[in-house]
DNA sequence: TGAAGATAAATGCAATTGCATGAACATGTC
DNA sequence: GACATGTTCATGCAATTGCATTTATCTTCA
């Protein structure tokens, strides 16, 4: 058997999940009741609107968002039934396709953009130093 | 509008949302993989077992557990379905009920933490030194 | 007392998720 | 080329979640 973790592991873990569960509920109320879809909504649409042209393949889409395959395809789905996102048939590759973020795609990630940053700055820019938000990225990114 | 938040800030946002996503789902994985339940399963049955007579109302778990109320009840259903918890009746207050973990969630509960706190250790203890992870317990805190 | 409002818990229904599988195409090997 | 294997994406079905509402009981206050 693996050594049991220590307490402070033990309480580092049951604080990264209670405060993160917290935050993100409070985010996404707060996106909700600006009557906005769900974050990942907005994750999508950011990964498109970054990518070369505004398209990606499904298969980088969840390889960024770290989604499994089926909520890709369900996720693309929805946006694509919101005109906010197109699929495109794939030039190099028969099994595979393109989806590319439509003009009304762009401007809903940027009006979310507000509102979601508002929310960030609410729930963790008022409570951190930016001298702590460093520290607690580095700590975090060593868990990656 | 609020002020936006820095770059610190949202990349701490971004690294606590991403790395509690991918942690936790990984940690689910080896519970899942060992034949066990879901982790709210076992959070569930720890703070039944914890509570004086092994016996909370479905009010006071809620709010441990930070559940919008139908989840806690269906929750209830399963493990009382699943014979690891049993619903009496409340004998002050005529609405409400207690839930009482039976021996099998003890025992369960128990043989659950030899898999958790393995996971625990591989996934957390693994990457952070004591110090890190009370430096990073305190971080958190402060966004409670 | 009794009416008005608050609280505890369950549940019907729609939306979402997870899992397993299927269909279409690609790639490597002989 | 043809078969075996791997990759990409979609989807049927069951389980879970979210939301709104219902039922039952409690509390308050005139």
């Amino acid at each position: 058997m693996t050594r049991k973790p220590s307490q402070e592991i033990t309480a580092a873990w049951a604080n990264l999940v209670r405060v993160q569960q917290g935050l993100l509920a409070a985010v996404e109320q707060d996106l909700k009741q600006a009557g906005f879809p769900p974050l990942s909504w907005y994750d999508a649409l950011l990964e498109l609107s970054r990518a070369e042209h505004g398209m990606l393949r499904p298969v980088e889409l969840e390889k960024h968002m770290l989604l499994p395959q089926y909520s890709t395809s369900r996720l693309v789905d929805r946006l694509t039934e919101a005109g906010l996102a197109e699929r495109m048939t794939c030039p190099i590759d028969g099994r595979g396709q393109y989806v590319a973020i439509t003009q009304a795609g762009r401007n809903l990630q940027k009006k979310m953009w507000d509102t979601y940053s508002g929310a960030i700055e609410r729930h963790v820019g008022a409570k951190l130093s930016n001298k702590d938000a460093a520290q607690l990225c580095d700590l975090l990114g060593r868990l990656a």
